[in-house]
RNA sequence: GCCCUGGUGGUGGAAUUGGUAGACACGCAGGACUUAAAAUCCUGUGGGCAGCAAUGUCCGUGCGGGUUCAAGUCCCGCCCGGGGCACCA
């Protein structure tokens, strides 16, 4: 790549009068500038450099805009990927926006302003924010999921998996007109299909018509058409998240919320549940992230069981893990939602029963799985334990959900603790099945014990007899071995307007896709973004979507996400969704960092998307990402001021009683906006013209001629006043400062809260940095001082020393140790006096990956004409470092006592002789024998007595 | 409730493989320079006890046990904070 000429910093550097003094905005706004007109991070798709893809999880663009928590993740990336490119590697580091969501539409429903309007303006905000710190994106390679060009290929693949089913006999995902072909010939008994409610000959298919036919193969498609339950505002008469939902009403207006079935598209991602499971294998997350996919995936093996019911002719089947406790069951639970219940609840339990299922439909999932205090009811039924006979009472509870097995268990209150609880709280009596593991106070999920009470089983070891039960289940005709996902199909449809349309059209009942030449379809502008009638989307009330009969649901967030790093390989690419020469090259993403929040949803998704493009043929790759690093989350530490109730009187925080009163006066405790305080002490002034100057009247009550606040950790938010944006530390200290402040402020991976107070340290090594380069003479003035002298062996020690360390760390992610290698690396120079090139020089190259201005700028006034970011990283020579003796710490019995300087050559009896002369060792021996003496060469001694 | 994760000085953190706990910074205290301030530089800084001091000594990595010559690091049990739990992204 050809650099224009850049003498600037030449004349400067070489002027004894210049007024080289570290002006870090000047140098900043230089350096970007020249990197964007040089196209420096512009990134081909041909290279005769290895390939190395570094990915950022994209941001969503809300109109808060970026808070100092979101540029970690981003400045790590940063950071690694310039390394790779000192390294030798051709490197993509791309950037886009993840434009479709919940915010952006209620933003437009409060204010009427579209949402492509406010995410275009979020946009800006966003760049200009992520420019000002320096990062290395290629931004010609862009994406914006909610831009038509994005999303045509969304929705283009959406119909791929539409078009598709999973062939089990080959584990992967295959093409609808090849279902049909088997079906035309073996009926729905063709090989290596899942299981269906229907059951039909070849003949019968050939004889269906065309939409019988097409209901069926819905069954079957990687994406389809079912009915699913959402949480149901009938006030605001439409469907809510999640987190609009609290304690059962909405957050907005407070009112009920309840389940309702809705038609709902799905993913059929639980056809892909063992190759997921199984990919795990194969990539570099770490442990704890595979083992939150495992178990949300969550595969058990167990049976099937079909118990009959007293006097009725429906059955009940459970799904059991632990078939070999069948003799245990004292008790079954449904799930309260189930049809069954209300075909065998009896006459007498009817209200109870009706009641109970009222008040489980106002919960949600996550509230009822939470709930510590035990409720259900007795349906009056009774099944018949296929065994001996036994009638085990049928009872509901909110603990049993619907959507896991066959939502229905057998409880075994002995080796189960939540039966077990449920069992003691309605006086169920426990049949002990596992002798003396249980003891009657808790439950014993032991797999270990050997069956007691248990009729046939009596005296067989538990392991064996899951076994046993489950043939002799399935001899009777009864069960089967069942092996169960708690993973369930992925929820790919919302009620809303601000996302992808989905590329279907609907005819009488029947959904027919979207031909591919007819994409994108986009999205209308709407009028008012209010939901549609009975719980459909905003499309639902513009007449001409309807008049097409097209879906007027829309894709869910996680849509585009689930590709994106795909259209970064090939963005501009407008005939495919990346081509074919791209994906092979670019391939896996090496390196991706994000936040642990994605583990289950995001992380699944794109893996599914990736193994189903896959197996139909369009990318060479089954694993989307190579290499996982999650960085922990930014936290914002509040400040509060304590407000006497019903005056405009403040009092500091230490005069502040435990129980938290003032002279027996209640308090109002007030986020303050933590930019308006000095560690913990109150801008006065400041707060005074805070909020328009709401609080212009305040008296303070001060402890030190100080007012003190409070500070607590919560997560950064607009409404606790606890965010700082980048952008003001930025020009406070400068990017570089602010980069390298991120950095040190804790290992990436770990959450930890913000506080702006130490970022002065890592500006004074910059400027620090900066003193090995200029000197500033008395009237003011700086010179150069950078000489061309042959370093000395003390310096090259420092500097391989150092060369080792941050190679390391780089490698190892672990940029805040590496920040502090630069600045021992710096004090140490100092201390050398140390300005020669040689020296400098490299230091430069590594420094630049961390600060690429201010390494930028010296680079060229050293008189270098190229790029400091095309420069090659300073190899390590062990030579320069090698030490010919250590100082050892001497313990005795374990405990440090002394140190001694002992010669790396020194054998264990020299050092043993040398050791055990020593005055102090003596000392703490007190004249008894050594009984060994430990030695670990280049770590440590011990002496044993 | 379930799954994951973290807890080390006044503060952020370091200790990479079981081997000198507290690197590097912030803050604080004292000092130099300065008319003064800022900036910069120097010194000290985990806690207790003893000592004028050099120093010595005991305690110390959320709590309680254990393994080991040796534990912040490994094992068991507990407490507290954070993230996720399927429509926030």
């Amino acid at each position: 790549m050809k650099h224009k000429s850049f003498s600037h910093a030449k004349e400067k550097a070489g002027s004894i009068h210049g007024f080289m003094e570290y002006n870090f905005n000047e140098i900043e706004k230089k350096w970007q500038r020249f990197w964007s007109e040089n196209g420096t991070y512009t990134v081909s798709n041909k290279s005769d450099k290895p390939k190395y893809y570094v990915l950022d999880m994209f941001p969503y663009p809300s109109g808060a805009g970026l808070h100092v928590g979101h540029p970690l993740g981003y400045i790590a990336s940063d950071i690694y990927a310039r390394y790779k490119r000192l390294k030798g590697f051709n490197v993509l580091h791309p950037m886009g926006y993840d434009a479709f969501g919940l915010p952006a539409e209620q933003y437009a429903i409060e204010n009427g302003i579209h949402p492509a309007v406010s995410t275009e303006k979020n946009i800006a905000t966003f760049r200009k924010q992520l420019d000002n710190i320096g990062f290395c994106f290629d931004w010609s390679r862009e994406v914006r999921t909610s831009d038509p060009q994005y999303y045509k290929w969304t929705q283009w693949i959406f119909l791929q998996l539409f078009e598709s089913y999973f062939d089990r006999q080959q584990q992967k995902a295959a093409p609808i007109s090849q279902l049909v072909v088997l079906f035309e010939q073996y009926g729905s008994a063709a090989p290596g299909i899942k299981p269906s409610t229907f059951s039909f000959t070849a003949e019968e298919w050939k004889a269906y018509n065309e939409a019988q036919k097409l209901d069926i193969l819905m069954d079957f498609r990687l994406a389809y058409c079912g009915y699913g339950e959402v949480n149901w505002c009938e006030a605001l008469g439409t469907v809510l998240a999640n987190d609009e939902v609290v304690n059962g009403v909405s957050e907005r207006g407070g009112y009920p919320v309840v389940k309702k079935k809705l038609r709902q598209w799905y993913l059929r991602i639980t056809e892909y549940a063992d190759r997921l499971l199984e990919g795990l294998q194969h990539v570099d997350f770490s442990e704890a992230m595979k083992e939150m996919q495992s178990n949300w995936i969550g595969k058990s093996s167990g049976a099937e069981i079909k118990f009959s019911i007293l006097n009725a002719q429906s059955s009940l089947t459970v799904y059991t893990t632990r078939p070999d406790t069948i003799f245990g069951v004292d008790f079954m639970v449904i799930a309260p939602e189930l049809d069954l219940v209300d075909q065998i609840k009896t006459p007498g339990q009817a209200a109870d029963v009706d009641a109970y299922i009222a008040y489980v439909k106002s919960r949600s999932e996550r509230e009822r799985m939470a709930e510590k205090k035990i409720s259900g009811v007795f349906t009056g039924a009774y099944a018949v334990n296929p065994f001996d006979g036994r009638e085990i009472p049928i009872w509901i509870s909110e603990y049993v959900l619907a959507g896991y097995g066959t939502g229905a268990i057998m409880a075994v209150p002995c080796g189960d603790e939540r039966d077990f609880k449920f069992a003691k709280h309605f006086n169920i009596p426990i049949t002990n099945i596992i002798g003396s593991h249980f003891n009657g106070e808790d439950a014993n999920a032991t797999k270990d014990a050997v069956l007691e009470n248990s009729g046939f089983l009596n005296g067989v070891p538990m392991r064996e007899a899951m076994e046993t039960v489950i043939r002799a289940v399935e001899e009777k005709g009864i069960g089967k071995r069942k092996v169960n996902y708690k993973m369930r199909d992925a929820a790919f449809s919302r009620q809303r307007y601000w996302g992808e349309p989905f590329p279907i059209q609907w005819k009488n009942g029947t959904a027919y896709p979207l031909d591919a030449a007819d994409l994108p379809l986009e999205l209308p502008t709407v009028d008012s973004y209010k939901p549609g009638p009975e719980g459909e989307g905003p499309l639902a009330n513009i007449p001409e979507w309807v008049a097409r009969e097209l879906e007027t649901n829309t894709m869910p967030g996680y849509a585009g996400s689930s590709w994106y790093f795909l259209r970064y390989m090939d963005p501009k690419n407008d005939q495919e969704f990346a081509g074919r020469p791209a994906t092979d090259y670019w391939n896996q993403v090496d390196l991706y960092i994000g936040g642990t929040e994605h583990a289950v949803g995001h992380l699944l998704y794109s893996r599914m998307w990736t193994k189903a493009l896959y197996d139909l043929g369009y990318i060479g790759f089954d694993e989307p990402f190579k290499r996982l690093v999650n960085q922990g989350m930014i936290q914002g530490s509040s400040r509060f001021v304590y407000r006497i109730n019903g005056t405009n009187e403040f009092v500091s925080q230490g005069l502040i009683a435990t129980d938290g009163t003032y002279n027996g006066r209640v308090l109002d405790n007030i986020h303050v906006d933590v930019n308006i305080v000095d560690g913990t002490v109150l801008d006065q002034e400041a707060f005074a013209k805070w909020r328009n100057s709401e609080f212009a009247g305040a008296a303070f009550i001060l402890e030190d001629g100080k007012y003190i606040c409070g500070t607590e950790v919560e997560k950064m938010s607009k409404s606790k006043f606890n965010t700082v944006n980048p952008d003001d530390l930025v020009n406070k200290y400068g990017a570089d400062t602010f980069r390298m402040y991120e950095m040190f402020l804790g290992p990436v991976e770990m959450s930890k809260p913000w506080d702006t107070k130490g970022i002065e340290g890592v500006h004074r090594f910059l400027k620090k940095l900066w003193r090995l380069f200029y000197k500033e003479n008395a009237d003011g003035t700086f010179t150069h001082i950078w000489t061309d002298e042959a370093p000395t062996a003390a310096e090259l020690k420092v500097l391989h020393k150092s060369i080792k360390k941050i190679e390391d760390d780089n490698e190892r992610f672990s940029f805040n140790t590496g920040v502090s290698a630069f600045m021992i690396l710096v004090n140490e120079l100092t201390d050398l006096k140390c300005h020669k090139k040689q020296v400098a020089e490299p230091v430069l190259i590594m420094l630049s990956s961390y600060a690429p201005h201010i390494a930028e700028e010296l680079w060229h006034a050293l008189g270098n004409d190229s790029s400091v970011l095309d420069a090659a990283f300073p190899v390590f020579e062990e030579k320069y470092t090698k030490e010919s003796e250590k100082e050892y710490p001497i313990s005795i019995n374990g405990k440090m006592r002394t140190t001694m300087t002992i010669s790396l050559e020194a054998s264990q009896p020299d050092v043993e002789q040398l050791v055990l002369n020593n005055e102090i060792v003596q000392k703490w021996m007190d004249g008894k024998p050594p009984k060994k003496i430990i030695y670990v060469k280049n770590k440590m001694v011990n002496v044993v007595v």
